[in-house]
DNA sequence: GCCAACGTTGGC
DNA sequence: GCCAACGTTGGC
């Protein structure tokens, strides 16, 4: 199986780069829409690319790479009570949402959403399409090999 | 804070 | 299964 690339937004005040810089690895917890839940749970492999993106910031973009280092499991968040994520529909024997850890690759200079949709040939990515919510959106291998450069990184 | 767009819920 | 109401996302 080829390496994947996702895009995936945190809003910094949660979870930056630098964050995941500081701690190297972090379980991706929160999200609580299905379809990304799908890619997490179906979809993502050990060693699969991430974009991580800024997001419900002052200066949304890409901010860095990383990369998919455990398969996935339940997101604990949900059974916590006191957690802004808890789900009190989610039982322990059949838990509703999952997720993978992700560990810190590079940091990058922010790519920012107005130069991602200033550039023609990144038209075409998902998180650029009009009203475009999904947190993880999936990167085809075309768009990573026009995004890398951008990134100051090669593909 | 506004608001467009989308997802979820729940009554029927 | 429909769909109105509501909640959330996320850029601006």
């Amino acid at each position: 199986m080829t390496q994947q690339t996702w895009l995936m937004k945190s809003e910094p005040d949660e979870a930056s780069i630098d964050d995941l810089a500081r701690s190297g690895r972090l379980p991706w917890t929160g999200v609580r829409n299905y379809q990304a839940r799908n890619f997490m749970r179906d979809a993502f492999r050990v060693g699969d690319r991430v974009l991580f993106y800024h997001s419900s910031c002052a200066e949304p973009g890409i901010a860095g790479l990383a990369e998919v280092c455990s398969t996935p499991y339940p997101d604990p968040t949900q059974f916590d009570p006191t957690s802004p994520y808890f789900d009190p529909k989610s039982r322990s024997d059949a838990p509703r949402w999952m997720l993978v850890d992700v560990a810190f690759v590079a940091k990058t200079p922010l790519l920012s959403l107005t130069a991602l949709r200033a550039a023609p040939d990144l038209a075409d990515l998902t998180v650029l399409q009009k009203g475009s919510r999904l947190s993880i959106t999936p990167v085809t291998a075309e768009q990573w090999q026009r995004l890398a450069p951008k990134l100051g990184v090669s593909a």
